[in-house]
DNA sequence: TTTGTTATTGCAATTAATTGCAATAAGGCT
DNA sequence: AGCCTTATTGCAATTAATTGCAATAACAAA
């Protein structure tokens, strides 16, 4: 009936708070990343019973049993996904901090070796990658041109 | 004559500040990653002219740069390395936060592909790709089964 | 060598994230 | 339905990281 996240919670031992219901609720309906402070603003709004710091220990355990994704995203704050979002690669940019997203597919072999050769259950649905965007590449050329 | 990472610096127009050589210095010959924390404990232990916030915008400057890496190594704090580590995968369990290291040689494809598809100069270098570790999946089998 | 411009530092204040602990309430059991 | 155990929350304090701004000092040019 309720949500799946909540669902997989309950069945691995986890109690289901009213203040756990609502972070996951809100952060499996997003159709993009939030902070934890998004989170606690939007929900704050409508209910008064919740403190900050659950919420940062509500996505700690999410994360912790691969409900959700954590990334720093270059210069920016920290931001949380469920699997919701469909699998990809966040391309960040060192210099603007720019993101760009590329096709998971990329990807996929590494995640076999990983397995194969470290026994390592790689998830890299999700995973950051640093380096120069193309606009800053060209701005490099140009100053050092 | 002086460290080479000073060099770059120089090179691209920055100022080279005694403050700024510290750090390098005691980045490069680092064998390990380390915390701003450390890094400045360790300096002011020899000098009493430096700042915290000097050296967390030293190393951020190094990162925008690509002569340092920024690691989110699970529930550790951030870590920072400069190049003179060999590159190396770092493979973060997701459950106990152990890190491993596996190697570099199986991301190279990746690094074309991201080249040749989104023009984007990626720095797998110190890639951390997060998962589930041996150890842990085997725990997890047992809890559920 | 001295001077002038301005990048960089230090300080203090701010924001983000984490943690210990007492109070509360979820969920199993009767 | 009510009770009991203990996981979870809220609060307050702490730690980590960032930022604005005035004072300082790097280094290019005279």
């Amino acid at each position: 009936m309720s949500n799946i996240y909540v669902n997989v919670l309950r069945t691995r031992g986890y109690r289901i708070t009213p203040q756990r219901e609502l972070i996951i609720e809100i952060l499996s309906g997003a159709n993009q990343h939030m902070t934890a402070e998004q989170i606690f603003d939007q929900l704050r709004l409508q209910t008064r019973a919740l403190n900050i710091a659950t919420v940062y220990r509500t996505l700690e355990l999410l994360t912790a049993e691969g409900l959700a994704v954590r990334n720093d995203l270059g210069a920016e704050s920290v931001y949380f996904a469920t699997m919701q979002h469909g699998p990809h690669i966040h391309l960040v940019c060192r210099h603007c901090s720019r993101v760009v997203d590329a096709e998971y597919s990329l990807i996929e072999p590494l995640t076999d070796d990983l397995q194969h050769h470290y026994d390592f259950v790689a998830d890299l649905r999700h995973i950051s990658i640093t380096g120069v965007c193309s606009t800053c590449q060209s701005e490099r050329i140009k100053l050092e041109g």
